[in-house]
DNA sequence: AGTGAAAACGTGTAAATACACATAAAATCT
DNA sequence: AGATTTTATGTGTATTTACACGTTTTCACT
């Protein structure tokens, strides 16, 4: 390969796996977090909440694994959310642990912002299309199951 | 939809456009800047360094475009890239206007890191298989181009 | 020529991300 | 029991992201 090559470059460019993910979840960030902002949490959070509410009491580490997101950065998310009220920590049996619980708070505000989720999705899903969307998705899920 | 039914919620985690794109960005850019490393620059990185090489000279709104960035954020990186000595910026004839052109370092650095970039995009493409790893891009494309 | 709109760019602030490193508690080994 | 390792978590630092806002320059219209 030579990158001197504008078609290489350019071959590069368009079928780079980072890049096109990358820019992909920007756009789509962009979109959900514009509809979900009458709601007060961003797109991110939303997940968060979605996750612990859905496991009622759950580790950092162990919720780190399920989201496929680095402990440290979901440390600070949750620190995020606990100074907004959103979620609790207890600490458990283990005096190392923390276990994450959604407060009603919490619940109250998934309530308000579920249905401009079911926007922003139905709207993403649109511009694409339910056929390549099942086949993006697919796709997504093999990469977030064996990397 | 009811928050309160289990597989409702289930069910949101593992659809949702935004979550599961973000995720497989975060996990993907994990594995190429943890490759990369040893060449000095994230993925972002390269891809930004590429298409200013491959354009040879472009002002930062364009870049913007081209790369589906905000502005603000490609002039953060832009910055950064700049005091790295990888890129520089000349003032074209309008006087708003920021010209970007990559630097002799730059290809250097780049020229360093295709191989890199080679085996990190060979290795994504590998675990999700070349198969459902086109149907994925082709989405990933969709996205960019109507988003 | 002057005024108002548009274009190009930067900065303040804040969330999201992750690596390196540190700490404390539990578990395991000798 | 004491030492070592593993587990669970936090913090320092730096990159990436984007909205809100501001500045300067150019363009367009009257």
């Amino acid at each position: 390969m030579d990158l001197r090559d504008k078609e290489m470059r350019k071959e590069i460019g368009l079928s780079c796996a980072c890049f096109n993910l990358r820019r992909a979840a920007r756009l789509v960030t962009q979109r959900f977090d514009r509809i979900l902002r009458e709601s007060g949490i961003t797109a991110n959070q939303f997940s968060i909440l979605m996750a612990v509410y859905d496991r009622e009491r759950i580790l950092l580490t162990k919720l780190a694994g399920v989201l496929g997101m680095e402990r440290t950065t979901l440390s600070r998310n949750v620190s995020l959310l606990t100074r907004m009220g959103m979620i609790s920590t207890e600490a458990g049996s283990d005096r190392r642990q923390r276990n994450i619980i959604i407060t009603k708070e919490g619940i109250i505000l998934l309530e308000k912002a579920l249905p401009l989720w079911q926007r922003a999705q139905r709207e993403v899903v649109d511009v694409i299309g339910p056929e390549k969307w099942k086949g993006l998705l697919s796709g997504l899920h093999s990469l977030a199951k064996t990397l």
